[in-house]
DNA sequence: CAGATTGTTATCCATGTGGCTAAGTAACAC
DNA sequence: GTGTTACTTAGCCACATGGATAACAATCTG
């Protein structure tokens, strides 16, 4: 789950990447479809997808000579929810140095770093 | 919003800036203590600092000869609702197929592609 | 079969990224 | 004020990334 976190982030960290992602959430599409809209060789737009399918993002099927490109929301959701635990963690924190600071009202103003070594 | 998210995602995807981020939600550090569990020389490590900055995902502040870095809660939630929100077209987008799928029943398969142009 | 469509593979190139060392600056501590 | 601490800046290097073109392969269509 964390070689996972490399690729799924950079893949995310791309216009490109994003707007397939985006153009997909309407619904599968062939290849060329998906590249249309982007003003680059076809090659090119093929190593953005192979990265959205290397980072588990994308599901490709091939019939024929069109390839189906379709989303794989479990990924997104998976993402979603370790930036959600690393928020909750810290704004937990933040809550927990609040009491403290209530509680203590009136101390040497350390308070901020390391309050539970 | 949308250089800003080529940052987020970017800044993201090295283990060592999660692992700074992860490290945060303990509460703010000096950039040495921050540093010193990652094998690496200080300006190597300083330049990812400078990477979670840009992205906004931390601030920081020097006092004296020390600079204390904290997290940015502000900015994981925002991406939390950007992957929040794709992942949730996309399955309103599943449900519809769903329920066209239901009541046409017997259709000739060419449901999975542009059910509304 | 001939030709057009739709990908795919192989290179190439400029730029960005992640690591390093060396040398500099600005507080502290004594 | 000398020395140590805690960064900071500058410059170097290997490799990854995002783009391109050219040529190939595998379907369809007529």
């Amino acid at each position: 789950m964390d070689n996972n976190l490399d690729h799924f982030f950079a893949a995310m960290a791309d216009p490109t990447r994003r707007a397939v992602i985006a153009r997909l959430t309407q619904g599968a599409a062939p290849v060329s479809d998906l590249a249309a809209p982007h003003d680059m060789a076809l090659p090119s737009f093929l190593k953005h997808l192979k990265k959205l399918e290397t980072a588990g993002l994308v599901r490709t099927i091939k019939t024929g000579r069109v390839r189906m490109v379709a989303l794989e929301p479990a990924k997104l959701a998976e993402a979603e929810h370790w930036l959600s635990r690393q928020r909750r963690i810290w704004e937990d924190r933040l809550e927990r140095l609040d009491a403290l600071a209530l509680t203590l009202e009136a101390d040497d103003g350390t308070t901020e770093r390391r309050p539970d070594p």
